[in-house]
DNA sequence: AACCAGGAATGTA
DNA sequence: TACATTCATGGT
């Protein structure tokens, strides 16, 4: 089981933020928008675009669905006709559905409750959910329940299998430990850490790993079997 | 017109 | 454990 081939150090981890943070600024992910539509958000959001979460989370809101009682109670074809849109229309709206009826039987339905349970214990229970995996999870913890959660994805092993951190083919949990053993649990850090990744990869590095004007590019450009770091 | 987008579950060997 | 398939809409 995979392991990162040498550990990742938080001097490496923060340089490379500093870096994308200066080239993009900050992301300002779901900020204020209240737990509930991070939430849904983030079940909607998988393997689509934001931009059609977005529309199915706005259809949601405006059908008067967006509360835990409505998702668990709602005739599941008015729920599948909102979320339409992000796709996947069916799993989803049963995602959503076996969430909100968890948050009920967990926490009888008061959702400051449940998201307030220790970091490790929520992960469990929201990856105890069909639906839900381990980025959906963390997502959730980091991004709603505020905890200090490291979100790996696509983006994050692409960006640092070039920087010559993971070889592919670690574990999600591997690579998700190797971080938090790095860096010192900061929510405001993790929180801007991964939305800079998935700002980076979506505009830079699709295809090959050399990218001139890539704001990691120094980093970045590494001949197979030398060392990413100096 | 294939390919991708802020994945996860299920089935097969 | 490792890999393929399914779910499904909308932009490029």
């Amino acid at each position: 089981m995979a392991y990162p081939p040498r550990a990742m150090t938080r001097e490496q981890l923060l340089t490379v933020f500093r870096l994308l943070y200066d080239a993009y600024g900050p992301q300002s992910w779901w900020p204020g928008n209240g737990v509930l539509e991070v939430i849904v958000g983030a079940i909607l959001t998988q393997r689509t675009s934001w931009t059609n979460a977005e529309r199915a989370l706005d259809l949601l809101r405006r059908a008067g669905l967006l509360s835990l009682a409505r998702l668990r109670d709602a005739a599941p074809e008015s729920i599948r006709r909102a979320v339409r849109p992000a796709g996947c229309y069916r799993e989803k709206t049963e995602k959503l559905r076996r969430f909100a009826k968890a948050v009920e039987e967990r926490a009888g339905g008061d959702l400051a409750a449940f998201l307030g349970l220790p970091m490790d214990r929520l992960r469990m229970e929201l990856l105890s959910i069909r639906g839900i995996g381990p980025e959906t999870a963390d997502a959730i913890l980091l991004y709603a329940a505020e905890k200090p959660s490291f979100v790996v994805d696509a983006y994050t092993r692409r960006l640092f299998e070039r920087l010559g951190c993971l070889e592919g083919g670690e574990s999600y949990d591997g690579i998700r430990d190797a971080f938090m053993r790095a860096l010192e649990p900061d929510v405001a850090l993790f929180n801007e850490f991964h939305a800079l990744v998935v700002r980076h990869g979506k505009s830079h590095c699709r295809v090959v790993p050399s990218c001139s004007g890539c704001p990691v590019g120094a980093l970045c450009v590494r001949p197979p079997g030398e060392e990413a770091w100096g």
